[in-house]
DNA sequence: CTGACTGCAAAATCTTTGCAAAGAC
DNA sequence: GTCTTTGCAAAGATTTTGCAGTCAG
């Protein structure tokens, strides 16, 4: 992981090449992501940062937009579990897992048995009791590449 | 792939042995599951419903409740991306993928370099630019498996 | 018959947007 | 100075819930 200061300077490359305001409330976006190694909501986040910067003006509006910045750039990732805006498939055929393009939204489906297998793996060294899995890969497409 | 008719079946064994009832609507959802390959939201679905079978009412929230129900036992899978929701993580340190406990929420982070390498491998085979990946498996963490 | 199911509309969530004032460069 | 950002509140979007009538078993 790293320190503090490299990733700052990361952020602030990404703002200037972007054309966009290095701000205070950006600034303690990231360093509230950083000192919480936990997952956090927006919610979470702004809760967590009013209770340590009782002085600063900071409102939702104002985390989200800076996290679509963060994640747009791939500086965060972000991860929806028993969320809104899902999608459904019927889950009796063969399992596979998805590739994402993050442009036309496509979805492509593969299946692979060494990432099968694997899975098993993992789940009985942690004592995890599967009941299922999602794998997706986000990217580009070859379609949205060649435009 | 299963037939339909045999679908149907595991369907209504599936609501006889949860003491619920077999609806023409709960029918007719899971044959729009099954017709539609594709993967749809709620939204999606309520709409294909309207137009192939314009003398049944159904609503959204019938949609909604069916979806959890088969979701719950597992005859179909859920997918969300782009969507709402979601926990944000910064990306910066090592990659690592998730399993989540449905009964308590907790997530477990892990590593697996078999895993890694398979996904690049993937991403190759589809000619697709790689930016991110999630993987998350879902299932009952081994606390809770002891309550 | 009894208890579950349904549609509807209202409520609850979660996220985005418009706007005027403030701030970064 | 100029153009972006901010907070706020309002608007949107999505999902859940309460209720009275309907239906399956």
């Amino acid at each position: 992981m790293l320190d503090y200061e490299t990733l700052l300077e990361t952020f602030r490359k990404l703002l200037r090449d972007k054309g966009l305001k290095f701000t205070k409330q950006r600034e303690l976006i990231l360093k509230t992501l950083y000192e919480n190694k936990d997952h956090s909501t927006p919610e979470e986040i702004l809760g967590m940062m009013k209770k340590q910067y009782p002085d600063l003006t900071i409102g939702i509006a104002t985390i989200y937009r800076t996290l679509s910045v963060l994640e747009e750039s791939g500086m965060v990732d972000s991860l929806s579990f028993g969320a809104k805006g899902k999608k459904y498939e019927l889950g009796i055929k063969a399992h596979h897992d998805h590739l994402i393009c993050l442009e036309c939204e496509k979805l492509i489906e593969f299946y692979d048995e060494t990432i099968e297998e694997q899975q098993k793996k993992i789940a009985k060294k942690f004592n995890f009791k599967m009941t299922g899995h999602i794998m997706n890969i986000t990217g580009i497409c070859k379609d949205c590449q060649d435009k």
